[in-house]
DNA sequence: TCGTTGAAGATTTTCAAAAATATCGAAGGT
DNA sequence: ACCTTCGATATTTTTGAAAATCTTCAACGA
């Protein structure tokens, strides 16, 4: 195919399958529950069936499609539960992974750290001016942050757990920003409390102002619909 | 192929296939960092090349084979490092998940629980006789008593992680247990204090005797070697 | 000694098709 | 009118073989 040797992007056809796919399942053009015939994809996206078949096992095992023997892969729901799920777990594993990161803290963490949260906070100025064109980024910086936080924990595992519970909640949060329900100014003054106190040391005041982040809209005085599962996307 | 339609044990070829390997790698038939050649596998489990493929994928999203991208697949190492990660892992989520499981705790989940439990010290007491013999049997009551504990959280994700976290430790507690390493004296007590907080519904006691079901041989005089990693088992 | 070349081996990917299973609608009986 | 059974269609699952790509490693020349 055309783009065969270029291995600067994804290192297999199959990774590649699972990266566009994954990426249209955070923006929600492919939308929860809907099934995801080979054949469709095929067409839409090239590739062989067997590579599908690989990159949608790989997506399986990451949450964000489910499958069913003998009845093929649909893209995991995204109900009201499941959001709460993927909050309450974050807000623990992340806040034990920054106590661990903590522990072992040392200059060249605090200064990736600083560094993430400033990426972040120009990425935030973007896509309050445009939240659709810098969606992307914007994502991908808060991503970069939060995986910060916990990257100098020195447990591998925690490290897979939140990396698979950010790309959980990407869908989420990616469906909020479009439709206007992130409010910015108050994550960005949490975040400025967690880094402050991670620079002081103090544990209990990181960890409790991080797992405010993950709380749903605190402060405002917004109630939730009883499912804010993601609307269908375009297509 | 003989055993077509056969749905009673593994719905599909796959599954059949990443349980044959689970099974192998968990009792160490299958080393660490053994390389896994397609070809090799077929000639020794039958089925096809691809199938291979997916049920590798799968188990390497489970943990327990590593794919190196162009390089094929390995079972995955176990260093003392690995050992220590899973430990300290559990203990935080099994604990979390009990203190979870107790904010619901109901009749029926109590019933469940003693059940397990009790299935578990029948175990412990077939193991001490035949441990060879015993293992699997040993290893799925202790694996139900666990899951048990964390069944009634109301997070799936949790669940998952705990599943995961006891299947990547299964190897090394089925070695530990040939090995004679496992203390099953000190282990069934702290799990009757366990079942005991939980019947008192004392959630503090019960968490912290669960986590130290995870300390390395907490109150033995022995210090384990640096790298206690799976001992390279037969074939 | 170091870097390059080239062949052998292994992995990855694709094409093509058969076997197994599920889905759906119509026919028939209650 | 409702439920079950049956068959046709669609989809998934599995297999085999071959082409394409990558890795490894020894031989070669500068």
């Amino acid at each position: 195919m055309f783009w065969r040797g270029k291995q600067e992007t994804e290192s297999s056809v199959v990774r590649l399958l699972a990266a566009q796919l994954r990426r249209d399942i955070a923006f929600g053009i492919l939308a929860p529950d809907t099934r995801l015939k080979i054949d469709d994809l095929r067409t839409r996206y090239g590739g062989s069936a067997h590579s599908f078949r690989e990159a949608l096992t790989l997506l399986a095992g990451e949450g964000l499609v489910e499958s069913q023997a003998q009845r093929g892969f649909r893209v995991a729901s995204a109900t009201g539960a499941d959001l709460e799920d993927i909050q309450r777990m974050r807000a623990r594993i992340e806040a034990l992974g920054l106590e661990w990161s903590l522990a072992h803290a040392d200059a060249t963490w605090e200064a990736g750290l600083v560094a993430a949260r400033h990426a972040l906070s120009r990425a935030v100025e973007a896509v309050r001016g445009d939240a659709a064109g810098e969606a992307l980024f914007w994502d991908e910086a808060a991503a970069g942050f939060h995986a910060m936080l916990v990257s100098n924990c020195r447990s591998p595992r925690l490290i897979a757990f939140q990396e698979r519970l950010a790309l959980e909640s990407r869908r989420f949060r990616l469906a909020a920003l479009i439709e206007g329900r992130v409010d910015h100014d108050a994550e960005e003054a949490m975040r400025g409390r967690v880094l402050d106190a991670v620079l002081a040391r103090d544990v209990g005041a990181a960890t409790a102002h991080l797992s405010q982040l993950f709380q749903p809209a605190a402060g405002a005085g917004e109630d939730r619909p009883q499912k804010p599962a993601i609307t269908g996307g375009p297509s």
